[in-house]
DNA sequence: GTAACTGCAAAATATTTGCATCCTT
DNA sequence: AAGGATGCAAATATTTTGCAGTTAC
């Protein structure tokens, strides 16, 4: 753990609540990817959902958390590693979600490798999303 | 184009009515992943929104579309190229979100590279999404 | 004290299900 | 004719916005 949550929220003037540090705890107890939903459940509808997406909004305009590209219809987001900051994600590791159990993974030694892309095309975010079965879920099956 | 739309129906045992014809051919057309809204957009309400999310349905278990993972609250789909089939994808080209005009692209010509996944993970499917300015927007900004 | 944060109400958007009707084969 | 496909109604899920009340600093 780099810092603690708060420092982590003061670092970036972001007001120290209850929500936020909660919010902040799930997503590094996690070793996985949640969606606005999953933080609903997680907290036992203790808070409001609007503030959950307000929240995730916040942390993701500050480059605390990162946005996950999901095969659902519904947005995942991981906590970003510290060379990510306002406006700027290094977030070059691959994703994996696993189609049996449906959490998402972080892979992080698993790096995004370079590709080439037509002319004219400028990419700013790159994700490389696997899908299959995790080890967890390989073994049970 | 392969087949006709209707041989490529028949060929994955569906009928062939006007939404399905119509459907394919909007895919055909587009040089990019199209939501069901789009779909709906683009018909200009002549089908039945619930008829929009059967048919993607239909089409996506027979092999003939595949969806690919967005930034979006919302799925999107492209066609599947010949090598695809029922329960099984063989789509390893990258995407490309643009942040500008929000279009997506196949990029058929980026390959998605070969990764080594830890221990115990089995990979299905691969999606590699790149997210900046598209080639069209590049210029106007 | 003030700006920022939260909660409630409500609206907008996205997706799913049931059932009656219509069309493809 | 029979099974599959569509349309309508309605329910559920997800996300956004406005505003009033509360809290962090």
């Amino acid at each position: 753990m780099v810092a603690s949550v708060s420092d982590l929220l003061k670092n970036n003037n972001l007001s120290v609540t209850d929500t936020r540090v909660k919010i902040l705890e799930y997503f590094m107890e996690s070793d996985g990817a949640l969606s606005p939903g999953d933080l609903e459940r997680l907290s036992g509808k203790n808070f409001d959902r609007v503030t959950i997406y307000r929240t995730l909004q916040a942390f993701l305009d500050k480059g605390i958390i990162h946005s996950i590209p999901s095969l659902e219809n519904t947005t995942l987001y991981a906590i970003c590693k510290d060379e990510c900051s306002e406006g700027r994600h290094f977030d070059n590791h691959a994703h994996f979600i696993c189609s049996v159990c449906g959490k998402t993974y972080c892979l992080d030694d698993v790096v995004i490798p370079n590709v080439k892309l037509p002319k004219g095309f400028v990419a700013i975010q790159r994700d490389l999303i696997l899908s299959g079965k995790c080890s967890h879920c390989q073994i049970n099956i």
